[in-house]
DNA sequence: ATTAGTACTATACTTTTGTATACTAAGAAT
DNA sequence: ATTCTTAGTATACAAAAGTATAGTACTAAT
């Protein structure tokens, strides 16, 4: 396990820290903006197309659907398939680093229900 | 442990997600933007002055480091002491919520090292 | 020839986020 | 009176992100 404490020892900040920068701002990109995890998310759900995606998330435009997806390929969070059927097919899928996002995400909700509880006790 | 693959069975994604995704999307918008894990990581570094943050986060204006300690103030993350001396002194400090952030980074970190093993190992 | 299905792209626009530069308020020290 | 310190705010602008609406390319079936 990393620990971001580590930054807090003097020694270390100028040795190490780099590729944890680094890791640390890939994930936060990977995750950026309003549309990642909804669409993350839906291909967890199992669905694959552009149509399902774009149905399944809502008030998405096809443009930010598209740019989207382009972004999570690049990153190699997404797979994208073609196959030459009539009408033509493409599948998104999830590749293993994209799968393995689930622990973020995980450690995400567990934050965010526990800050929920944490906060909601010191108003009162 | 919340598991987000939860979401894969169909029965309980009508019932049960909403405070996941509330969770989740509070703990989005608590690390969103390009300034919010630098401020938090210079807090956990122990700085605690306007001043002080502003010398250690590169290039950050104080119209930025204002609003963005604000937002965090607001989100429960900062909280923010004033001294009444002369010249005024002011604190900000990581809430218990804040400093539970560090298990979040952590996976984040844990991700992004993985992912980029992974990504250079499937280029060759 | 027209319609329909899939998977997008183009253009123009609005909103949000970030930058640059200068300025303010309050009291203490000189 | 003016200068110093801390902790910011004001104003104007630029860039990035997101929206709205319409249109394209391909093929197959009617």
């Amino acid at each position: 396990m990393s620990d971001f404490k580590e930054l807090l020892d003097r020694e270390k900040v100028q040795q190490c820290p780099r590729h944890y920068v680094l890791a640390l701002t890939d994930t936060l990109n990977v995750m950026n903006g309003k549309w990642k995890l909804p669409i993350i998310a839906s291909l967890l759900h199992g669905k694959t197309r552009f149509k399902d995606l774009q149905d399944n998330i809502d008030k998405i435009t096809p443009r930010m659907l598209s740019k989207e997806l382009k972004e999570l390929e690049i990153n190699g969070i997404v797979e994208r398939k073609v196959y030459n059927q009539t009408p033509v097919l493409i599948e998104y899928l999830l590749t293993e680093s994209g799968k393995n996002l689930t622990s973020v995400i995980d450690s995400m909700i567990d934050w965010g229900m526990l800050h929920r509880t944490e906060t909601i006790k010191s108003r009162w």
